[in-house]
DNA sequence: CGGCGTTTGTCATCCGCGTGTCATCTGGCT
DNA sequence: AGCCAGATGACACGCGGATGACAAACGCCG
């Protein structure tokens, strides 16, 4: 097993790659964006473990590009702090797992052999409901041929209804899920969202997928086709 | 139901394991959170009762890291402390639920049940009454293959005569099911809506299921067929 | 660090449909 | 014919959802 590492801290940079090499891994070290970047996508890793934080240009600028670059390696991302915002940042811009510092360095292993785990299964079909298309793994959405950008929200919030299709979906559940925190107070984000869906996914066609079930929910309608 | 318990309590963990078995589940049980997670991956679950303080590995972690993996079982989050941070905490690392220690063990098999509602809306199977069928978890209604239109009221009003088939129904349980209001006034919103559930279910066809008992009330007369 | 475009969530307003009530009609029974 | 239970059509109100606009937060760039 081949792992890259890139991080910028020497001494750190040090210990994990001594841990890795005790624990039988081969390892490559990088000490910054881009030449961890160069390094990623001229030889073939089973892993990339990427810091945040690096010169020249950051982890997940380094993410993104070798994504975009068609490099599926899984990348484990380190960083300092732990807030929501953070984690979507970095799984947004394709990283596999994320790790907060400090960590054990079991944990470390732990996550290596999880990512390796779920490999084979990553290679999860795109989502389909007529002739709208999601894929989850490139984030690709499009209907009738046409490409859709959709923000990192509604994009969440597509590949939830595609997950349940022709099943009601409440308020409740999709805020549960896409917000996750404690609502109480009434709020129409939900609302707000698939408006802003239905402009992009629904309005420019003729045949409507979401729907509206009044009192309940909203429901992502399977046209029964062929 | 499978159910994976993930507590290092030990007599704690026997205990729940008792009961839970004892209301009819299969459960396997985990001790820390690695095991828990390699479990959790490795088999499919109905649920997962997971403490947040665990060794090795927490709870939230083993959270956040199985839904990375793209497990999506739901799972319900065990917590000695409750403060608005931790209940977010536990949200947003992708726990579905989350239950304050101590707790009763009715709460605990209550929210189980809540999750799986939530989770795969029953898959209880359709309601069927002649060439009539009701679907309750996608609320679709259809007769002779083509789709019908409910409101929820209606739809409510359906399900109710669909569940009881070749009974007559009096106004007042109707009413007392539908509205569950306590009515002085005499009102006639059953016949109302019974007339316009007709207009939908029966007019359009020739075969007559909805029968009124003069005198007596309603009934959904299932044909005795094939 | 500071400015700027984008994304996000909230709010106020608007609109249409679902709902319940009422007045009137119908048809069967005595 | 008269009565009564139920059928029917019409109507007004209010709720649930749609919509557009706004303000704050964030991400990106220099």
């Amino acid at each position: 097993m081949r792992i890259l590492l890139v991080e910028d801290n020497r001494r750190l940079s040090a210990a994990l790659k001594a841990s890795l090499v005790d624990a039988g891994y081969a390892v490559d070290a990088a000490y910054d964006g881009m030449e961890g970047e160069e390094l990623a996508i001229s030889t073939p890793y089973d892993a990339i473990v990427l810091d945040v934080l690096l010169p020249r240009k950051d982890g997940l600028a380094v993410c993104r590009s070798l994504r975009v670059a068609r490099v599926n390696t899984p990348i484990l991302m380190l960083t300092a702090r732990d807030t929501v915002q953070d984690r979507v940042r970095g799984l947004d811009s394709g990283a596999d797992d994320y790790l907060v510092k400090p960590f054990a360095l079991s944990e470390l292993l732990a996550r290596l052999r999880a990512l390796w785990r779920r490999e084979a299964p990553s290679k999860e079909p795109a989502l389909m409901a007529g002739d709208l298309r999601l894929d989850p793994a490139t984030r690709d959405v499009a209907r009738a041929g046409q490409r859709i950008e959709l923000t990192a929200r509604l994009f969440a919030l597509l590949e939830y209804l595609m997950r349940h299709p022709n099943q009601i979906l409440t308020r409740e559940q999709i805020e549960g899920h896409l917000w996750s925190y404690d609502f109480e107070a009434t709020s129409n984000v939900v609302d707000v969202y698939m408006r802003r869906l239905r402009l992009r996914i629904d309005d420019p066609f003729s045949v409507k997928l979401l729907e509206t079930v009044r009192g309940v929910g909203y429901r992502l309608r399977v046209p029964a086709d062929s």
